[in-house]
DNA sequence: GCCGTTTTCGGCCCGACTGTTTTCAGTCG
């Protein structure tokens, strides 16, 4: 079993823990373990189980790393199996029922003797369930609509789609007169790929009509709860988005808590008790005498007039939001060794855009223009290849064809935009590429990527990408796993050899910004970056309003601990042309390290 | 179950909200 599979084992472990009651501490212990495993490199894993060092690794005692070598060798855990054994499945299902935790779970099995869903749902249709011991008639009718709203419930939301809700409400609250300070906190700040929720800090004086506002919202269509702090609301789409109000002087540590993520807040606590001081989302206070620390972070918090200041008092550089995932950020904040992130202005073009040539819905001419309204120096068209028969892919000769319209749009001289000629060069399933060498020479450069025989082993895609990757005419490997996010899995591949491979053969490798794509994963950037991979951030448009995805994908990229300088369109149209002269004049394997600019 | 330069035992983040209670348990984040 690799990582990711162990953890998942490891974590539903954690939840089967918590239906026999077991020590909340124990649980949490799993949790974290297999949050400490997923953070690990496969290979380090590895090694540490060859070794026999994981207990070296924080969080993980014996019993886990029994654990985990268990799973590691024979894919199988005997603690699982025993408690899959005892626990029937629908009581994991109820679990995920808003307002149903362990302990009512627990109560309604033993008691009523209920196993699925569906007979929950009966029994609450009998009204048996209010009958429970610390149930009543609002919770039976709060499961029941838990029940059938679980699906919306449930889902998460694009970043995009969930920014496009926030952006609004986050200008309506500042716009109102109680509000000094307004800002949205969470996953969406965050900007992770997929939003659960929508969190908003507000610093206000007078809350009610605050309240009042948010709730009466468009497209509110539920209030779940409604207090002096705190108001939450659902949206008609199954979005949910909760209000925190906080007199102003809490407002920077409310709003750091509520960012997250909870491994960021667990360090970040345990480095403020290191130094003798306790942070709460109330404050910064002495750890020491008596009282809640929100008692004392009201009577004697140390003072944060913003996020900057929370992390100076605690003797770190400011962390910004998007490295806040508890992956060695507070560290390098206190060597002050974070990297100085990508922004969206760094940006002077991008390589992979479609037209209506192939299956975009702009024509060159308006990507162009649409372009050089965005201020970019250059335009890449990458239209697809000829296997790509749905996306009616370019033959040799509409190839040549664009080719020479992109080369005379250029001599006009209409646009600021100089238009660069590419290709999204299909890897064929052997992983060939889609077109012949010396058509392929005839652009300025190359994005290879699978659009077909999703489902070849690992092995075999693996060994085809690699393929692709190793032909000399290729400049950059488009959206590496195929995901789309909530709705396609990747396709089976090893990440990490085919990273090796494009370090070693000098390809990029594409940071997708298609909101529905974000591929390659965060994840995976700061380390192949600091291994020498190179990075284009590419909109993958399909009209003019796509090529705005870029936004998307600088978010992933600060994400991935990118700089500047890590990102091959940071750079003026005469560096890029240069490096993809370099590169198509056989400078394979040859390329000297990027120039650094800024 | 994990951890430890005060500890190998006794902690482990903790407060808001809801619904059920009549002083608090469970859930959530």
């Amino acid at each position: 079993m690799n990582k990711t599979a162990i953890a998942d084992v490891l974590s539903h472990i954690a939840t089967l823990l918590e239906l026999t009651g077991e020590n909340p501490f124990k649980i949490r212990a799993y949790i974290s373990g297999a949050r400490q495993l997923q953070s690990l490199e496969q290979s380090e894993l590895e090694t540490l189980l060859r070794e026999e060092r994981l207990q070296s690794v924080k969080g993980i005692g014996a019993a886990l790393a029994q654990q985990i070598g268990e799973l590691h060798a024979t894919g199988r855990s005997t603690l699982l199996e025993q408690l899959q054994a005892s626990i029937a499945p629908g009581l994991v299902e109820m679990l995920e029922v808003p307002g149903l935790g362990p302990k009512k779970v627990k109560a309604i099995h033993d008691q009523l003797g209920i196993t699925t869903l569906a007979e929950l749902t009966t029994a609450c249709n009998d009204g048996r369930v209010a009958e429970l011991a610390g149930f009543g008639a609002k919770t039976q009718e709060k499961i029941l609509a838990g029940i059938r709203n679980r699906e919306a419930y449930g889902k998460r939301h694009l970043w995009w789609a969930a920014q496009q809700v926030a952006e609004p409400i986050i200008a309506g609250l500042r716009a109102l007169p109680q509000v000094s300070q307004a800002e949205a906190a969470g996953s969406l700040r965050r900007c992770m790929e997929t939003v659960g929720d929508l969190d908003f800090i507000v610093a206000a004086t007078d809350v009610a009509p605050v309240v009042e506002w948010f709730v009466t919202q468009p497209g509110v269509q539920e209030i779940t709860a409604r207090g002096d702090t705190k108001a939450s609301v659902r949206f008609d789409t199954g979005l949910q988005a909760d209000l925190r109000l906080v007199p102003p002087e809490q407002f920077a540590f409310a709003l750091h808590h509520f960012t997250g993520s909870k491994d960021h807040n667990v360090q970040m606590r345990q480095r403020a008790l290191s130094i003798g001081l306790s942070l709460s989302e109330w404050g910064l206070v002495l750890s020491t005498g008596e009282g809640t620390t929100k008692e004392k972070a009201a009577a004697e918090s140390l003072p944060a007039a913003s996020e900057s200041a929370l992390f100076t008092a605690l003797g770190l550089a400011y962390i910004p939001p998007e490295l806040r995932e508890g992956r060695g950020e507070i560290e390098a904040a206190e060597a002050d060794a974070l990297p100085h992130l990508i922004e969206l202005d760094d940006l002077r073009g991008a390589f992979h855009n479609h037209t209506t040539a192939s299956d975009g819905n702009n024509t060159l001419e308006e990507m162009t223009a649409a372009a050089d309204a965005l201020g970019w120096s250059y335009l890449g068209i990458a239209d697809h290849s000829p296997s790509s028969v749905q996306a009616r892919g370019l033959s040799e000769a509409r190839l040549a064809e664009q080719v020479a319209q992109i080369h005379a749009l250029n001599a006009t001289g209409r646009y600021r935009t100089h238009v660069l000629t590419g290709t999204e060069c299909d890897i064929l399933p052997d992983g060939r590429l889609d077109f012949d060498d010396g058509v392929l020479a005839t652009l300025d450069y190359v994005v290879v990527s699978v659009h077909s025989a999703f489902t070849q082993s690992q092995d075999d895609m693996t060994a085809r990408i690699i393929r692709a990757i190793e032909h000399p005419r290729t400049t950059m490997l488009g959206h590496l796993t195929g995901r789309l996010l909530l709705r396609r899995e990747s396709y089976a591949l090893d990440v990490g050899k085919i990273i090796d491979a494009a370090i070693a053969n000098h390809v990029v490798i594409e940071l997708n910004a298609n909101p529905w794509r974000l591929d390659m994963d965060w994840r995976h950037w700061r380390k192949a970056s600091a291994r020498g991979l190179l990075c284009a951030i590419n909109p993958d448009a399909h009209d003019t309003a796509g090529l705005e995805f870029v936004s998307a994908g600088v978010n992933a990229a600060r994400k991935g601990w990118l700089t500047k300088n890590a990102v091959l369109n940071t750079r003026p149209l005469a560096a890029v042309q240069s490096w993809l002269a370099h590169r198509r004049s056989g400078g394979h394997g040859h390329v000297p390290p990027a120039p650094v600019h800024g």
